[in-house]
DNA sequence: CATGACAGTATCCTTTTCGACACTATGTGC
DNA sequence: GCACATAGTGTCGAAAAGGATACTGTCATG
């Protein structure tokens, strides 16, 4: 999340789209729920999804959503442990961003990351 | 933009979507586009929809946008200066994406910024 | 002559984010 | 008795993002 942004929302109408990708931006949320919309997942499941993402940091994304409501983790009193995480209700309602996220990313973006038509092979 | 994510996407299904995250996180760029969908606007008045961006910040995250395709800038010859901004065809296809990020976030984000349910008054 | 509008720049500084790396505890298999 | 898997935590440091403030040049207006 790039900071905080505002302490309300209620100042112009485009805060609330503002608003809705500070929940899922950081470098790893979106494809954590992306990941999360085709079923549960445990702690090291995602970080093989990621390959390089540090336990730390997909720690604290995990937390973050968890926080808000995105995610739910459930723990089972295991030994090796055992953690799941899943979408909440919540989250499950972002899936009509995320796939728009990904219907446009498909369409528009290269393989290095920037929208065809601009893209660096042309330059470099 | 949280720093540079990847440097191909063809790692996995989730980074288009988070290619397509890319290029809308950034402190101003959604509120911007989302603005811009109404139509054409110069500096000053993206400025006065958002009032506390910097002027410094405010042409970063112009400039950034244009880098990437989504906006485009039409200078006028003339003193004092005139700046026109307005989407291109690629940013205007993000026009889902901006309306589904509206219509999450009026219908689950409540005035403080995180999802209802978590509202801050609760522990506040 | 001073002021304001316009569209920015330049410089400096603080905050936030991200990454590397090491480390924890416990039970199982070799 | 040693390593491995699990799900993390802790500390440190670098890099990036963002904020504050002041400044630019030109023309029109008062």
């Amino acid at each position: 999340m790039v900071k905080a942004r505002h302490s309300r929302f209620d100042c112009t109408p485009g805060c609330s789209v503002e608003a809705a990708i500070g929940l899922i931006d950081g470098k790893w949320k979106s494809i954590i729920l992306w990941h999360l919309l085709s079923g549960t997942l445990r702690f090291n499941e995602i970080r093989r999804h990621m390959q390089n993402c540090t336990p730390r940091m997909l720690t604290n994304q995990l937390r973050e959503m968890e926080e808000d409501g995105l995610i739910t983790r459930k723990v089972y009193a295991q030994v090796p442990p055992k953690v799941e995480y899943s979408l909440s209700d919540l989250g499950r309602t972002m899936e009509p961003i995320l796939r728009a996220l990904k219907t446009w990313g498909d369409e528009n973006i290269g393989l290095y990351g920037k929208p065809v038509g601009h893209d660096p092979r042309d330059t470099a």
